[in-house]
DNA sequence: CCAAAACGGAACGCTGACGTTCCATTTCTG
DNA sequence: CAGAAATGGAACGTCAGCGTTCCGTTTTGG
């Protein structure tokens, strides 16, 4: 079933997010599949974790793209990224929050989305435009955006922000730093 | 000999802060230790490890105390913090970028400092004087300080900014944000 | 210089997670 | 409804890392 396959995707994506040690029936558990089910599909960890993880790019990646980040103003663009992003927060986490994730597993660059990368351009359009901050490196701001993005999701987790006004904290920030 | 119980605490905050699932004879070598030395030490790996982050937490208290936060204007003292937290860049990884080493090891609050953080105090001093963002929580501006700090170590450890000057950086991204 | 302490290597058993196999049961599908 | 496919539980061997013990070697300190 196909069904199940994307189930234990999801799982494996959420669960070692929050855990990268998870043990493989957590993951067969949180996908409400047994342990079996899930050597069936992926033979060992490492197809597994290697699946997840192209599956997360996936995702991630169409929802950078449905942010059309090439149009309007680099501003206004930016809000798209960060809620796009936030709407994908557990693979965000799974992908990025662990080097050694991308490292042993990706197939592409050891951190951040491959070359060519849309936000990078933003960045890189917004910097041109004289909008975004030209002291600092494009490299520096994407790992930025990154870093709020993450402590967001992480404020959300623990129930210390809303999911519902996360998006504009994060924005807040990024855009005008915490003076007033 | 004390030089080698501290060799060890410092090498198994280094170690795991890049590799938390590190293995004891990894730490051991990264010590210039035999792994029956470590042993002799502590005897088992939760005890060492929690004698590493009971060490980490004393140096990072150290550090903060000497940055006197309680002293001039909340933009100097912040900038002060900064420094301080980036001299102790392996030890803050070690201790607060995993949740589960603090939750499983920590002897307080799960997460970040102590309560009566110096901190906190200062963020909130900031915030009072109107010189911070009071639009966000003082937790909220406590964690993008940690993230930016954390981000900073990164970019450090990779090459792409210098030990030098990342700490301006930080600080720019810091109260500025990402607009110019 | 010599005894005592510290150190490091080797070997052993133990444990938890992994990967495999087998088989009974449930769920598709024609 | 019947055959085929998918599922999940149980049991087994394997293996890496841990914790322990033993003993020879090095270093310390009187």
């Amino acid at each position: 079933m196909e069904r199940t396959r994307s189930a234990i995707l999801a799982a494996a994506a959420s669960v070692l997010a929050r855990d990268r040690a998870a043990t493989l029936p957590q993951i067969a558990a949180a996908a409400g599949v047994g342990r079996t089910t899930v050597h069936r599909y992926y033979p060992d960890r490492d197809t597994l974790i290697k699946a997840a993880v192209e599956d997360s790019a996936q995702v991630i990646g169409e929802a950078v793209t449905e942010a059309r980040l090439d149009e309007g103003t680099p501003v206004e663009a930016l809000h798209r990224l960060v809620t796009a992003y936030l709407s994908v927060g557990d693979r965000l986490v799974f992908l990025f929050n662990d080097p050694h994730v991308m490292r042993d597993y990706g197939v592409d660059q050891p951190d951040g989305p491959p070359p060519g990368d849309p936000v990078l351009d933003l960045i890189e359009r917004g910097q041109a435009e004289g909008v975004f901050d030209d002291q600092s490196t494009a490299t520096w701001i994407q790992h930025v955006l990154w870093a709020l993005v993450y402590t967001g999701i992480d404020e959300v987790n623990k129930g210390t922000v809303s999911r519902h006004g996360v998006a504009a904290t994060v924005i807040r920030t990024l855009e005008r730093g915490i003076l007033t």
